[in-house]
DNA sequence: CGACACCTTGAGTTACGTCAAAATGAGTGG
DNA sequence: CCACTCATTTTGACGTAACTCAAGGTGTCG
């Protein structure tokens, strides 16, 4: 156990429970493959089209993951937090289909394709663990391509705003923001002039408050309706429920 | 064995060689629980909202999965094609986060969580194969996200277009094309009457030659382009894949 | 202080949506 | 076969939400 090289407990690939029924000696054998790694904001994981060998379990911070045309155009295509893996897509693909950014200061486990199949092939709990953080993840794609498709730019940023929601804790505190205009326009199918001026349009009208940094949700109930939200209970999926023949 | 409830062979959970390596009695322990299902055109599986207990693996046919918001706007999420599975989303969800509906006649496995959920344990090869399938779907997803986050009118066209073209088979043949102009435009997050100025222009162009039913790709290099495909992949997202019964 | 990145606001433009009407085609029944 | 309906597609004229371009404001850092 002392001999493991990756002896973090926060991310998919590291916690223990997902090694129960295992010996000391296979659960640290797993752990070597796994490779700590740092980085600071702004720096790049890896570019879009750059050659894939492994994949990513973020234990801390966040990433934004970006695709672009070559005439520069952006697209965000998720922002990863703590706990969410990275770059399974590649499972079969050799290439990164997107380029991923630090926003934060990171810490991140590493692993190779080649030792996660080795890993899942041991263990079929982690398997598990994965299916469940791939399902969530295409939940949450499936739910922005919504937001694309069908949402004016008013009821774009409501649903981004809503989703800034943590789970657990006051939905009332002070939420950071550690989104540029730009940047939440780059993943709204929007430009950063519209995004201001919805969100000033917002905090003139009480919707939220805001200042540098943070934004505070005023009236969620507002939001919700204008996002077209119906269960209110979920920030992460931001469910639309149907109620047409 | 002889008393297997699913005798088929063409589904993810249904395919002998992820079996590899079990007693033919555990084979058909675990094909009991699939469930084969049949659907007409434009009949609904299941939809938004429903609770979910099952997932599907579309053995024949093409499903269309759509998300709506109150007020009547439909969004198309993906086309299912026979080989891919429907509705991991839900493994740990309660909830379908869209409606699937046939269309065209549909032969499907069906298999309850619980069920999957212990042949899993008991199989890490599906597991496995599960894992891609779901980074497929992720990939697609993305893709789709960044078509319609960044591309105009006409590039939104062009790769839907690119998507027809089967992976293997006579790029120049007539493709058959199932979707209604105002199925297009619901995946495209676009108007019927736009889609459908786009492709006439098209046409005009010597583009793409149009029919009834069928549209044959005349200039692909073109298309391409346009589309802003990056050189060596091409665009997963919109891959309808040309239908065969 | 200046340099620079980010945000806001305004005025003018445009790509796409909306509304409306006509054209086309498939299905049905006489 | 034609006459009918009904759904789909096309085309046109017009409206508008969001983009573009441009300028000015605000905060941060060396």
């Amino acid at each position: 156990m002392a001999t493991c090289a990756c002896e973090i407990n926060a991310c998919v690939l590291c916690e223990d429970r997902i090694y129960s029924g295992l010996s000391k000696e296979q659960v640290c054998h797993i752990r070597e493959h796994l490779v700590r790694e740092m980085y600071e904001p702004h720096e790049v994981l890896f570019r879009e089209g750059d050659e894939a060998t492994s994949l990513f379990s973020l234990r801390s911070g966040q990433i934004k993951l970006t695709t672009s045309m070559p005439d520069g155009r952006q697209q965000i295509l998720r922002l990863v937090v703590a706990g969410q893996l990275l770059g399974i897509e590649t499972f079969k693909a050799q290439r990164y289909p997107f380029t991923a950014e630090a926003l934060t200061d990171v810490v991140a486990c590493k692993i190779s394709h080649n030792d996660l199949r080795q890993i899942l092939e041991l263990n079929p709990a982690v398997s598990l663990r994965l299916i469940e953080s791939l399902s969530q993840q295409l939940d949450q794609a499936e739910s922005l391509i919504r937001d694309l498709g069908l949402k004016t730019s008013l009821e774009k940023v409501s649903s981004f705003l809503l989703s800034l929601i943590p789970q657990r804790g006051d939905p009332g505190a002070e939420l950071p923001l550690r989104l540029s205009r730009r940047e939440i326009a780059e993943m709204l199918g929007l430009t950063e002039e519209t995004v201001s001026r919805v969100m000033a349009d917002f905090a003139r009208r009480k919707i939220i408050g805001s200042g540098k940094g943070y934004i505070r949700i005023l009236d969620r109930k507002w939001l919700g309706e204008t996002a077209g939200v119906r269960n209110d209970s979920t920030a992460a999926g931001l469910r639309v429920v149907a109620g047409h023949s």
